[in-house]
DNA sequence: CGCACCCCCTGCCGGC
DNA sequence: TGCCGGCAGGGGGTGC
């Protein structure tokens, strides 16, 4: 489900709501996420005030105060809604918080590869090997020419690879390789360097207009409950295979990499 | 060490 | 119409 842009517009809209609230009643419908969520989860986040919500790559870092951190990452399926504690929850809850603002967080997660952790700031981040935020720390050209040293693998490969570059998933790995007119398959080491600098700005550029059109909605994610992300009217390759490129009007061609699907325009890309 | 492969889980879609 | 296989924005573990 959510790459970079969907968490960071779960982000925004959580935020104002959420800041400065204390949790207060914790209900636990199903434990069995990535890994277990713990037994003691309301007794560690029982009137725990939200001081801020940041973001790292696809995870969402709900800082609490005295030194608690509420990691949260939504897998393939998650999605975190607030609402009124009379709102009817949808399908496959798997926890909910009571605010004391009179507002529940809930989430939900058919699936079930999400997954929670409760640490201090600096367990939580030492237990994670996230590479820069493909956003906030805008990797700039030598950061790539570092990374093109190192690895081998296709250009693809290294953009989803969050121990790298964090934030970058399927979808967005194929709407930045399109927009730079760099084929999927294409090792980073043959990558030329003026190649590397439209990468950079194509990461920049897909990312910050799929989080001004709210992410994109291919099946599960909402940007809250019923509304649904508008990213996915403007792809220029993913899941189009068979359509014509919006540049040249080529078909656009499907292959299976590594068990996922690259789309790409042979023509524009290279 | 890097990388290919397989697993986790549910829902949906297309083919027969 | 119904069943079945394949596939889906995720990541982690294993074994070569």
């Amino acid at each position: 489900m959510p790459e970079l842009p969907e968490v960071e517009t779960i982000r925004r809209v959580l935020y104002p709501q959420i800041l400065g609230a204390s949790i207060e009643k914790i209900e636990v419908l199903e434990s069995r996420l990535r890994s277990p969520i713990p037994a003691n989860l309301p007794s560690l986040l029982r009137h725990r005030r939200v001081v801020e919500l940041q973001r790292h790559g696809k995870y969402l870092f709900f800082i609490l105060d005295q030194d608690w951190v509420w990691l949260q990452h939504l897998g393939m399926t998650g999605k975190i809604f607030l609402q009124a504690p009379e709102d009817k929850p949808e399908q496959h809850l798997i926890f909910s918080m009571g605010l004391d603002n009179g507002l529940s967080l809930r989430y939900h997660d058919a699936r079930r590869f999400g997954y929670l952790k409760i640490a201090s700031e600096k367990e939580i981040h030492a237990a994670l090997h996230l590479g820069p935020d493909s956003l906030l720390a805008n990797p700039d050209l030598s950061f790539w020419k570092e990374l093109k040293q190192r690895h081998v693998k296709s250009i693809k490969s290294v953009l989803m690879d969050q121990s790298l570059i964090a934030g970058i998933g399927n979808i967005y790995a194929n709407e930045i390789l399109a927009c730079a007119g760099i084929h999927p398959q294409r090792s980073l080491a043959e990558i030329d360097e003026s190649s590397l600098s439209r990468l950079k700005r194509s990461i920049r550029k897909v990312l910050l207009e799929a989080i001004r059109f709210q992410g994109s909605s291919v099946s599960d994610y909402y940007v809250s409950a019923g509304k649904k992300g508008r990213f996915q009217e403007r792809f220029l390759v993913y899941s189009r295979d068979g359509a014509p490129c919006r540049t040249c009007a080529t078909k656009i061609v499907a292959v299976k990499e590594h068990g996922r699907n690259s789309f790409f325009c042979p023509r524009c890309q290279r």
